[in-house]
DNA sequence: AACTACTTATAAG
DNA sequence: TGTTATAAATAGT
């Protein structure tokens, strides 16, 4: 929230990180404190750090704002214990690995934009470049496809819009003859004179004609 | 702390106290959560209010925060026993999350080598290229910097084997004079002597030299 | 509840 | 850790 607002996600530079919940976890505290004694609240604060050390504070004492809770939240379920601390354990492990899992990519990625690289060696650095290099001319490549594309398509819109310039001249010519021919060529040209609305966007064009002639289903 | 700093003493004013409340209570959430998403923080926060309400935030889920204080802080009178359904139901739900994190950095990490970009927008795909060739450019200024270091350490390292070189064949000059001469001198030349031998670690000749000549203390 | 003028918190270096 | 430019929180209206 200074020199750039950050977006509120994790963190993912570990060094800042630490500082900046160092810094936080200050300004919490400070603010708790605040309120407790500006408006007289009760007021209980448990952070664990991501590294699992432990930073309370509570305007009383810890074990009595617990208390409090505990009878405040007349828990139905207090009596019904032991959802198998086996299960929970497994869970636990699972979400371990799969934290380290996260953090290595995490770290990938980091990399791949150029951060991070003070740990590796000269050769991984080479390494890196080469695999950025290759994923950047696949992507350029890929783009470029897609830019082609999109020009033929337009190209083809183009000669299609011509085509129907020519058509709506002629239909000019057509109403200049009476109204039962008119209608009767209606049905057929419809499409077209909807799509002409909307050449700047084939898609909503489609759209258009689906709300114009709705399916029986 | 604004239009006038206030002094943190409990507010007098039972309206202006809870309207104060009010808003610092909510900014006090806020910081909690950003901390906890930010720093990858476990938090639990209870509030209650002059009048008894509670407040309360945890970022995963209190009766976890609370278990997990419960075990840190050594106490041996338990104050909540519940392994509880709520605690497990959070670990799977947190379980649930980092597998869609990890599957979207794992997307990422493929489209930043260009795969997987068939679902991307023109727009999209152009971003990303922005993107990888920034980490490109990134990448490849960190390994020409790492290039530059190497080289000029090669190149001191030549200029000291040099210099060596040159001390060694005066050396050799040294020994072509009596004995007893080259005894009277080595004292004073010893250092180069030593030295010679570890041409490639300036830090370990060093050491040497001090073995060579031990020093009183 | 909305608006500011001001203080405070804090991201980046 | 300390500094500073800027974002955010908030006291009083």
């Amino acid at each position: 929230m200074t020199r750039q607002k950050i977006e509120i996600k994790k963190i993912d530079n570990i060094t800042a990180r630490q500082v900046t919940f160092s810094k936080r976890r200050r300004g919490l505290f400070k603010k708790a404190l605040e309120l407790s004694t500006l408006c007289d609240a009760e007021i209980a604060l448990l952070v664990f750090s991501a590294t699992g050390k432990l930073f309370e504070y509570s305007s009383s004492s810890m074990q009595q704002v617990i208390e409090r809770y505990s009878f405040h939240s007349e828990n139905p379920d207090k009596l019904v214990c032991q959802p198998s601390l086996d299960a929970l354990e497994h869970e636990r492990n699972r979400l371990d690995s799969l934290k380290a899992e996260l953090e290595e990519k995490t770290t990938e990625i980091r990399r791949m934009k150029g951060e991070e690289l003070q740990e590796l060696s000269l050769e991984e650095i080479k390494e890196l470049e080469k695999m950025v290099e290759a994923g950047l001319s696949r992507v350029a490549e890929l783009k470029d496809q897609r830019v082609v594309k999109e020009i033929s398509s337009l190209k083809k819109k183009g000669v299609q819009l011509l085509e129907e310039n020519r058509r709506l001249k002629q239909m000019t010519n057509v109403f200049e003859v009476p109204t039962d021919v008119v209608q009767h060529v209606r049905p057929v040209e419809s499409t077209n004179i909807c799509s002409s609305n909307n050449h700047h966007d084939h898609y909503s064009s489609d759209t258009t004609l689906k709300l114009g002639l709705p399916f029986p289903n």
